[in-house]
DNA sequence: AACCAACCTATACTTCGGTTTAGGGCCGTG
DNA sequence: CACGGCCCTAAACCGAAGTATAGGTTGGTT
């Protein structure tokens, strides 16, 4: 199902600044360690560019032309766009940190700042992300399979991994046994679980699960 | 094992600063909204004194006498004190902020503050608690329960959450399927495990398991 | 009308899981 | 030394799981 491996090792960093000389520098120190950059000088600017399928990271001036890096972070949540955020900020206060740090990003620089501070925290957002997508695939794939499921097979599948006899989900299913092992046959054929231990996992992993106990 | 519904449904806030008058108002501003409060004027004070069983929060100065609250952090985790912070300050800077964050802090204020953000700081860090206690409690039962097992009996649980069946069980431990079987019977009455989806849940949330696949 | 996917059932059979009963051995504590 | 815990095995049995074969019904598509 999703056999490409992941497209590249590529890393790539976007730096959204509206200061074109920070742009320059830290598009620089960044290629420096192997990264590819790419820069913007504002957020629709970033909006407006395609996202290649890279492990990625974004650096932000909490400053930004027409919306704060604040709103920002939440607007590409809101998107959907789920990318570790570095902050950088010329005159940040202690709230406006706390913010971006509850919302998840990964540090919150002051200008002017280390250059392997920066470099570490590139490095600590990549790999925040190169794990987010290993785990994103794996449940993109367990998603694919699901989905190929007729409704009666999802619905043995809550049941056995619940723990319940084929006889028992017959009775709440209001079928016949041998029904409920065809369902479940087919089930554990299209999931391609070998054992129902692996569907335990699988089934917490797409969280179609009844209600634990 | 863990029958007693924690002790109580109290919250406890825990105060350490050294001004007096500090520690005063957030007594009673905290008591006025139900929360049992202890105050303390340093670090060493606040560990002296026992701790109840009560979901629990501390409210910590990041200039303590003697040591600061970032480090006073740190060592609260290395004693394995797993407590929710909340920061105050009269000037802290971002990097600061930025180092209680990451290291698992509920919140950062600025003093002054208002007293709905202490009290919205504290309830969240209140609930994070309870629910750490909770997950904790039900591990430590799980914990008590895998500890009365035989070195063999763990030992099968292993190969049976790994989804294998009696026969290759058997041939990897060398034995004979017949006493995998009693192992195994011997190992889910003890665990009181139902059936080998709820095992595999115990595994998982006990860390026993062989690496996934 | 023909087709197909999903659904349901039954018979028959195999394999797997699990328990009971009934042994055997080793080792460390009382 | 005797007892108990842990370990191993066997025969016999039962119930649960899983498969194959062989049907049947709907309901929607071509």
């Amino acid at each position: 199902m999703n056999l490409s491996a992941s497209a590249t090792d590529q890393s790539r960093v976007f730096v959204v600044d509206d200061d074109a000389s920070i742009r320059a520098s830290l598009d620089s120190l960044l290629r420096s360690v192997g990264h590819k950059v790419e820069t913007y000088g504002s957020a629709l600017e970033f909006l407006q560019h395609q996202r290649q399928d890279d492990a990625a990271c974004l650096v932000l001036d909490v400053r930004l032309p027409g919306i704060s890096g604040l709103d920002f972070q939440a607007q590409l949540q809101a998107l959907n766009i789920d990318l570790p955020i570095i902050f950088m900020t010329g005159h940040g206060d202690i709230p406006m940190t706390v913010r971006a740090m509850k919302a998840g990003a990964v540090d919150f620089l002051s200008k002017p700042f280390r250059d392997q501070d920066m470099l570490d925290a590139v490095a600590a957002a990549i790999e925040r992300d190169r794990k987010r997508r290993r785990e994103a695939d794996a449940v993109a794939d367990l998603r694919g399979l699901h989905a190929a499921l007729t409704p009666r097979e999802r619905e043995v599948m809550v049941h056995v991994t619940a723990g319940l006899m084929n006889k028992q989900i017959a009775h709440l299913m209001g079928l016949s046994e041998i029904t409920v092992k065809i369902h479940r046959g087919n089930m554990m054929r299209k999931m391609e679980a070998g054992s129902v231990a692996d569907l335990v996992r699988m089934a917490e992993a797409l969280g179609v699960e009844g209600p634990q106990a």
